[in-house]
DNA sequence: AAGCCAACTGACAATTACTGGCAGTTGAAT
DNA sequence: ATTCAACTGCCAGTAATTGTCAGTTGGCTT
């Protein structure tokens, strides 16, 4: 096997995100672990965020991929079309990730010396979908890691409710965000509209995977109603 | 310098889509031409679409990139939204393009044994945005190659007319998707709703970067009148 | 505090991969 | 028919990679 191809296995062996020993992986990959040694070595060197701690194991710091990935045109234009829509319509975390990765992308997919090319999109999404930003970094990150979220809502209509929730999923309606929960307080599925959640923190504990209170569950109810479920009530 | 950068550096000299000879690359690089071809190979073993042609030189059949690059969890959820978006948003072409893009990052981007993941992203816009798709096609193809566009348009007020443009950006404005052109005819900057060209034809020629009719140019007119342009008249 | 674990480091020889040079062959274009 | 430049095979010299061995270091457990 040729060196280049074996540090992309490491990648792809550390890519899991759990705790991996350079013995195990010598083994594997039939190599000695002084060769693995110099392989995180390299690796490193070429910025790949690994931690190696000493009697532990070697772990991958944030996701990563360095495929050799070939890419069509048209799929480059996706990617910017995606991007320019997600700086636009997006909180300031997503924004700013949309800025980087398109980037990082430019600096990779075009010739160096040219000016930075113009793919032909503009987006201009409407302002509305700006409102309830903040609390988005907040709603994502509990999506990823499934944690309660405990909000506070005033509804169209005025009310104000207090509830504590399991986000499922985050909708884009083209002009609104909205955030479809499992809600503990109506023990139902329930919408609420992102722009009209007044506070939002972490309720302190995950939720488990509960058959019938699943995002497939709701989406499988939804369908059978033929409607997108009501807002919250 | 090692022979991976080398490899790298290749790509990076092949990626302006120009013709190159084995020769050139070998003296820029300061290796031999035998080395060059035994890299050609590599690449190609790589599944790098570069095309040789004797007595011609290479040539990069297709865009490609394949950096060594680190994505954050941020830039991935991204990347997902955006992609999402574009699934539903474009037309088929791109929406193809969206699906494949996201499956091979998936590919990648996930521990292999494990489920296909969900982002938590779900976008539901408007249909009217898929009024128009069929022509997207030849004007994104006409945008990226800057070739004259003949096309039959329909007003919301019902009128007709015909026009020669020269495609210069098209927007997405949550509903609907409008073109910004420079028009032959009016000899001004004209925006046409995509989804009221009713027939649209490559013109069979390229238009020039003439000062006062790129995009550039619209962009900046466009916010001098804190407008954003007319429709046709 | 002692012991264990596994990451690390340096040195050296054996092995392997890469390279340049040369002498060809091949396919396409002029 | 000639030219051009991609391609191929071979060989010897060179450079990079590897395994072995003998350590050191920092964190964790007992």
């Amino acid at each position: 096997m040729r060196r280049s191809d074996r540090l992309s296995q490491i990648i792809e062996i550390v890519q899991d995100g759990r705790l991996h020993l350079a013995r195990d992986i010598a083994e594997r990959l039939e190599v000695s672990v002084r060769t693995i040694y110099r392989d995180f070595d390299t690796l490193a060197a070429s910025g790949i965020p690994i931690d190696g701690e000493r009697g532990v194991g070697y772990m991958l710091r944030e996701p990563v991929f360095l495929p050799p990935m070939n890419l069509s045109f048209t799929e480059l234009e996706a990617l910017h079309l995606g991007m320019s829509i997600v700086a636009e319509a997006a909180d300031p975390e997503l924004q700013e990730a949309a800025a980087s990765l398109t980037r990082k992308i430019d600096n990779v997919a075009t010739a160096k010396g040219s000016s930075p090319k113009n793919w032909g999109f503009g987006v201009y999404p409407f302002a509305q979908a700006k409102a309830g930003f903040k609390h988005m970094p907040t709603i994502r990150n509990a999506i990823r890691n499934r944690e309660k979220l405990q909000i506070d809502y005033r509804s169209l209509d005025g009310r104000n409710s207090s509830r504590t929730i399991w986000p499922l999923q985050a909708e884009y309606w083209g002009r609104v965000w909205t955030l479809s929960t499992w809600c503990e307080e109506r023990a139902d599925f329930r919408a609420f509209r992102i722009d009209c959640i007044t506070a939002c923190d972490l309720a302190g504990a995950q939720f488990k995977d509960v058959p019938g209170r699943r995002l497939q569950d709701y989406l499988e109810k939804v369908d059978a109603e033929m409607g997108i479920g009501d807002q919250a009530t």
